[in-house]
DNA sequence: ATGGTCGGCAACCGA
């Protein structure tokens, strides 16, 4: 049986409620995991997805961060945040659904490498990874998605020479990633499609997606037991992109369950 | 060449 899951960063989940209601609407994805919400909890927009059939988990801020579960199928377990202080309960949420963990995160962007933010990121992930040993083994049925803001490869950005030392391309960046992902995640975008030159994100100020400047920047990571599983992965860029600009594509999976 | 644009939300910050 099919069971379709998707990660898209919205940033602010509000301002884009036609272009996720109508990528649901034409997928109809079992699990969608949405980013940079940019809501607080009071004022999430819930009813048009209970509307459409999804139910959610979400946890946000004002302003700032924010991350939420849309679900054909029952939530259970849900939790907000990584288990340590500071919670930072805003950019992690997880839940089980049939049977399948779903774990979503918004990783910190870090700013600028001489920044605390970028410190804070370092420690963001090693907080992650003391997260998925004390929650999951790797033979568990789990998968990861988000905006990880971290481009892995070369082959993962429009100008690896230029952009080398960014704060989302820089070797410790891409050193606490991969420690992470050896604990036991498969890239699953990476194992269907290994050609250079597919993004996620297109930065807003340089008419980058009219001109493919891109970064795949969003991953969707799935434990052995459920790699195994997938069937197909893919970027979709919603045609509604262009005429109401996003700066993130939808990523999608297919697993037979 | 050394910029730019979004979103939130009311002056800038974050990306």
């Amino acid at each position: 049986m099919e069971f379709r899951i998707a990660t898209f960063n919205a940033n602010s989940i509000r301002s884009r409620m036609e272009i996720i209601l109508a990528w649901l609407d034409r997928h109809r994805p079992d699990v969608l995991c949405v980013q940079e919400t940019k809501v607080q909890d009071v004022e999430f927009p819930k009813t048009p997805f209970l509307d459409n059939g999804y139910t959610c988990a979400f946890k946000g801020e004002k302003k700032y961060n924010g991350v939420a579960i849309l679900s054909r199928h029952p939530l259970t377990k849900v939790f907000a945040g990584l288990d340590d202080e500071p919670k930072d309960p805003a950019r992690l949420i997880r839940a089980d659904i049939r049977g399948l963990t779903v774990v979503t995160t918004y990783i910190p962007q870090g700013q600028d490498p001489l920044s605390d933010k970028f410190t804070y990121k370092l420690q963001w992930f090693q907080r992650l990874g003391r997260y998925f040993e004390s929650h999951f083994a790797p033979t568990d049925r789990v998968v990861w998605m988000g905006d990880m803001n971290v481009a892995m490869e070369d082959k993962d950005v429009y100008d690896p020479a230029g952009l080398r030392g960014h704060v989302c391309f820089c070797p410790e960046v891409q050193q606490s990633m991969s420690k992470l992902v050896e604990w036991g995640w498969v890239d699953l975008f990476r194992k269907h499609c290994p050609d250079p030159g597919q993004y996620t994100f297109w930065d807003y100020r340089m008419n980058a997606l009219r001109r493919n400047l891109g970064w795949r920047l969003d991953y969707i990571f799935a434990t052995r037991p459920v790699a195994e599983r997938c069937m197909a992965c893919r970027i979709d860029k919603e045609p509604r992109m262009l005429e109401s600009p996003s700066d993130h594509t939808f990523l999608m999976a297919d697993l037979d369950f």
